[in-house]
DNA sequence: CCTCCACAGGAAGCGCAGGAGT
DNA sequence: ACTCCTGCGCTTCCTGTGGAGG
């Protein structure tokens, strides 16, 4: 029986694993200096009481949005000023009512939010920006108004969006002292479409934009974190190149590098090994997108998921008989939409499962593809009408495994 | 050529849960 | 606490679409 002493005790490789995680802000962002000048010079009216103009922000995931807007914020609060900054993750705060609770409950700490209306709640945070609270005022000598600075992260994920930027920027006409600015992060390009256009234009003010990382910087980036996080000499240089190599094949994102590099440390501690190389990356990298499909297939609605197993199911079985029938044909693995809708029928029957219509399975093969689970073809010359042909994205017994432990807790015999 | 097949995907509408307004 | 409204997941119905077969 192992006690937690000798656990702690054990080897490892890592110096501050901290520093490998995607929240971490580290003191010096390279390739993003002159993206957060440009925010420090949109802020600064801030410090000299004055209104920010909004900014709206995207870039693909990892590509420094947030690490770069809390870097900012928080040279500014180091600052003594009227500013005040707020960071919302609108993921959690989905909605114009969770915001505008977040936002008063971090204005005004003492107060317990819960169970106030969105009017009054509005009230209560005008107020504080207005006249600020009893110690600011204090300590700013009576000078009273706040410059609030809220940051909405994944603005896309609020339903009524537009609701919300409306009742924040307006606030700047009903406010005497304070003002209300935004940062909008997005990692949505073609998001801004979907805006009013009022909203579009009072977010829009500032822009900017994070492109991907390239190879060489994420390598450079790599070796920054790498050095702090793990102890000296233990991650080898060309270890460090193939991360960097693997991540930029696809789109730069640093947030993938950094779970590399932690992955592949974790196998070196497993194994007892002192030095990370690229073995250990290569590894990590395969435990990473298993990990990556398994959420992704996990977190599926039910019915996604049994189109999913029926695709598997027919995968295999096609191998099968065309490994009896020594036929190496590439389109083995090509399935036909009707022949999927069947076996997914089956599937709903050994599960219970009311069967959805197929129009609405047609779009479960959308979604699914979207997730990139599986790619589908028009079926061109040789085929009857006119359908799609499906092939899985990843290895069929794998999905099939993790399908049907999804439903062995929910199935009953 | 026309018809039929086997689908794709748009439009309309339905029932429901949860939030807003009163 | 009550209704009203609205978004969401879904079904039904319908109109293409492109090759196979007569």
């Amino acid at each position: 029986m192992p006690s937690f002493s000798e656990i702690l005790s054990k080897p490892t490789v890592f110096a501050d694993r901290n520093v490998l995680s995607p929240h971490y802000v580290p003191e010096t962002l390279p390739f993003r200096e002159k993206e957060i000048e440009r925010i420090m010079v949109w802020l600064s009216p801030a410090l000299k009481n004055e209104r920010p103009r909004n900014i709206f922000i995207y870039g693909k995931t990892g590509t420094g949005k947030t690490c770069s807007v809390k870097h900012v914020l928080s040279k500014l609060s180091q600052h003594k000023s009227s500013a005040f900054s707020c960071y919302i993750n609108c993921r959690m705060y989905n909605s114009r009512y969770r915001v505008i609770q977040k936002i008063t409950k971090d204005l005004l700490p003492s107060l317990d939010s819960m169970g106030f209306g969105l009017a009054m709640l509005y009230e209560k945070m005008m107020h504080s920006v207005d006249f600020g609270d009893a110690q600011a005022g204090a300590e700013s000598g009576g000078q009273a108004g706040k410059r609030l600075i809220v940051v909405l992260d994944e603005v896309d994920m609020v339903k009524d969006l537009d609701d919300l930027l409306y009742t924040l920027t307006r606030c700047n006409d009903e406010l005497k002292r304070g003002s209300v600015s935004l940062i909008g992060i997005s990692n949505k390009l073609s998001f801004k479409d979907q805006l009013g256009q009022r909203s579009k234009s009072s977010l829009c003010e500032n822009e900017m934009v994070f492109a991907p990382y390239t190879a060489n910087q994420l390598q450079s980036i790599i070796a920054q974190r790498a050095q702090i996080g793990f102890k000296p000499g233990v991650v080898e240089e060309s270890a460090i190149n193939l991360a960097a190599a693997i991540t930029g094949q696809d789109v730069g994102d640093a947030r993938y590098a950094l779970k590399l590099l932690m992955k592949a440390g974790e196998i070196a501690d497993e194994k007892g090994l002192s030095k990370i190389t690229d073995k250990e990356v290569d590894e990590a990298r395969r435990s990473v997108d298993r990990d990556v499909v398994f959420e992704a297939i996990s977190t599926l609605p039910d019915h996604q998921q049994l189109v999913l197993l029926a695709v598997a199911n027919l995968a295999l079985d096609k191998g099968k008989n065309t490994r009896l029938a020594e036929a190496g044909e590439e389109d083995a693995q090509l399935l036909i939409s009707g022949e999927v809708y069947e076996e997914y029928s089956k599937m709903c029957r050994r599960y219970r499962k009311p069967r959805r219509s197929a129009r609405w399975y047609r779009e479960y093969l959308n979604d699914l593809e979207m997730l990139g689970l599986i790619t589908t073809i028009e079926s061109g010359a040789g085929m009857r009408g006119r359908t799609r042909l499906i092939r899985i994205g990843y290895p069929a017994s794998d999905v099939k495994k993790i399908v049907e432990k999804n439903f062995q807790i929910i199935e009953s015999p």
